[in-house]
DNA sequence: TAGATTGTTAATCGATTAACAATC
DNA sequence: TAGATTGTTAATCGATTAACAATC
């Protein structure tokens, strides 16, 4: 197989593989099978083939996936073969969490530091790691040679702080700020805006084609002709 | 248009037009062109024009959009035109900064009530919201007609929790526990699992090629086949 | 009328699903 | 060998992009 391009699609899939795996690992399974996986995941078999079928053949027909091997490749595809180095940007509730459970529950990532301006936050310590001024954010991020970045702070404040880590070198952003970001195409973004989540979510969550026929219902009245009328 | 199947992508990108026609209308602008919205947005003005034609046509060829008018149109398209009631799970970081953001920031939905188990947080406030235990729940979700719940327990607790809220009737729900939730068909649920947003990043953070072409190395070096060798 | 921009149809692209040969 | 499950190719589906007629 020739360089096939990798579905986008298919990455975003390869943590969750992951994190079944992990789990299997903890309970002594050794060997899995795509129906199970798919049992675990919620993905089809089909895909979860297709989709490690992009970077290797890992599995032995009739039997299935061994759960240490293929946990060792996902984790060698996504890069966390070596840990990544992360800085937090904005240590309010939001910094915080990420920063707490990154800390404790995700084994691949180290935060190194979260970086917030307010003066009553500047060297508290959210589970051991310093917060500091913004200032300090250079030194840091060349110190551990840090290419990712998660933002946490106000949509008024996401382009200056985007441009900010963008000109210190990071090639990655996880952006949680209610904003377009504006980065050189060598800079990868993920948006992470919790409240279209939400929103987009809310549509799916009441009678749905009730509320579309109403509209269409009001798009007939508005195009009545605006003629005088006799009230 | 006899009932097209909308795209689950467009419904996704209509909160983020909202958040724009907010914000122009906040600033005073009362005509958009979709390609002016597609600067603001990120995503083409064929695509919005698009998206917005599911609809219906809400805009004047050769002028625009009314900005007013279609964020009239988009809210009620998503069903944001009645505040929706919304129940959090979990009052940790997490919990506490997601509370704190919609009410503060999402005029369009309303915090009723964050629920968690912990002794010590029962009866305390996040933003004058009443923290209870889930034994409230169900009279909480009565009295309100609540059909969406944000879940952020710990992945061990995500399921009995699911069972918890779709047996009292909620039919929507934005889960950041890194776990698949088993519901019935009737309820949506949208995962927004953190590290795994954090994690496919990484995988664009660092050189991609390189890394999968020592993969590819690795695969041919473990088929050499297995004879005895002279060391 | 001329210029601009929408709304819609057609063409392309990418992702998922189905099917099955390969092979353990 | 028979049964099982992978890896891969082909068919389908859905989403995006391109193009342009409609119309303000």
């Amino acid at each position: 197989m020739p360089h096939q391009n990798i579905s986008k699609t298919a990455i975003k899939r390869l943590p969750v593989y992951l994190r079944i795996l992990d789990q299997l690992i903890r309970r002594d399974v050794t060997l899995i099978s795509s129906r199970e996986l798919s049992n675990e995941s919620g993905f089809t078999a089909e895909q979860i083939r297709k989709d490690l079928a992009y970077f290797g053949a890992f599995g032995t027909r009739g039997a299935g996936y061994d759960t240490a091997f293929l946990r060792d490749k996902i984790i060698k595809i996504i890069g966390l073969d070596v840990k990544t180095n992360v800085i937090v940007i904005g240590a309010g509730n939001l910094g915080t969490a990420l920063t707490r459970y990154n800390t404790a529950k995700n084994p691949y990532v180290r935060i190194v530091a979260v970086f917030d301006n307010a003066p009553d936050l500047i060297d508290q310590k959210i589970e051991e790691i310093n917060i500091m001024p913004l200032d300090k954010l250079s030194e840091v991020v060349k110190k551990h040679d840090v290419k990712v970045s998660i933002i946490t702070v106000p949509a008024d404040a996401a382009q200056q702080t985007t441009d900010l880590v963008v000109s210190n070198g990071i090639k990655a952003i996880l952006n949680f700020a209610p904003a377009k970001l504006n980065v050189p195409s060598d800079v990868h973004v993920h948006n992470a805006d919790l409240t279209i989540e939400l929103q987009s979510l809310i549509y799916y969550s009441s009678a749905e084609e009730e509320r579309l026929a109403r509209l269409k219902h009001e798009a007939k009245v508005k195009k009545t002709p605006k003629t005088f009328t006799i009230e």
